[in-house]
DNA sequence: TGATATATTGAATATAGGTTCAGTGAATGA
DNA sequence: TCATTCACTGAACCTATATTCAATATATCA
């Protein structure tokens, strides 16, 4: 393995264990020396690839925001259909892959006040909300999502969404929702 | 005003503070002096009253607690309308006061690993989850609650709920979702 | 009114935990 | 092979903040 390989799958290991130990525990709740210990290296290694525990959460929650803009690019023809495909994949994803129901999690707690400014105006970035509400009202004009203001019907998705990830984050052995129980959150006529 | 009046004051205004701030900043994030600053008392005033910031916390989480045993003695003859009342309720509290949202969100905090033993172990005495799969099992027998796994059907409930709550108590600008959009993640035939 | 109890203060203390750094050993490359 | 670079260590350092405490002001009550 050549020094550049080794360092990248250094960071990677450091970036995972700490993006766990941060929505388990929280942030401030995770000491430095917990994602040492827990990866059996010293302080001080730590410290060599990332030079403050808030660069290090910095870190994860530029990737997070990629992540999410990355998924509004999505394609779609119906307006439910999106939400649809877009939370199948999220379902799947998180039982399957921790990180990324961690990362959801993530990026909520690094919107709240308290929060390091770097970290939190950035995390700030996304509003998922907001672009599904325009979506929404697509999907109103066209039939398929119920009538009310699309704005509290984005957020009542979203936060459902972000409930349940933050819960199976906490409890993973806890069985995930049917993605079309959520989706009736929206769609105008149940019973498909 | 009797001293004993006086007390009681102080004590609740100190909570209902620690609790709104607890809540937006986070507990290990929000200082002594934070609490004490945003009340205009002194850092050991805050201790005169409370011994430590721990179990000005824990006492909190016992009201918590005790709110939620309460909730699950509610009556109801129809399973799907125990649900409807009781989030037609929070939702409507949750407007009205911040702090009854405030206090579904630090239960939720409280149970999280990193959280002191004391406070963590009583927070985790709820199970609004198990205990409403029960009620979701006789709704499917009766036929107005929909097919599927109860807990994985209570959960994807609650989870909905604690996410609205969460946010609601950072961004209390955001409207609030209908009752109904949410119970219809539970409801067999929608269009009522 | 005087004596006691309670409310209140803020400076001193203790400590946890983030960060630094001087040093060791192993890989790389000329 | 030798020199250089980089991974790695853990103890020392420093700061932020929970907690203590001695002193003061105010209320209660006999």
């Amino acid at each position: 393995m050549t020094r550049k390989e080794q360092k990248e799958m250094r960071q990677k290991q450091i970036m995972f264990k700490a993006l766990e130990l941060f929505v388990t525990k929280g942030f401030t709740e995770t000491k430095i020396s917990d994602i040492a210990e827990a990866l059996g290296i010293s302080v001080g290694l730590l410290f060599h690839y990332y030079e403050s525990k808030e660069k290090l959460c910095l870190e994860l929650v530029k990737m997070g925001v990629e992540g999410t803009k990355m998924s509004e690019n999505a394609q779609f023809d119906d307006p439910l259909q999106y939400f649809e495909k877009t939370l199948d994949g999220l379902l799947r994803a998180a039982s399957e892959q921790p990180w990324i129901c961690q990362m959801f999690v993530l990026m909520a707690q690094a919107q709240r006040a308290g929060m390091p400014e770097e970290i939190r105006s950035l995390a700030l970035t996304v509003d998922q909300i907001r672009f599904s509400a325009g979506i929404i009202e697509q999907g109103q004009k066209l039939g398929c999502i119920r009538d009310g203001d699309p704005l509290a019907l984005s957020n009542a998705f979203w936060c459902s969404v972000q409930g349940i990830m933050e819960y199976h984050a906490a409890v993973p052995e806890m069985p995930l929702p049917e993605t079309r129980w959520i989706i009736d959150i929206l769609r105008k006529d149940q019973k498909s």
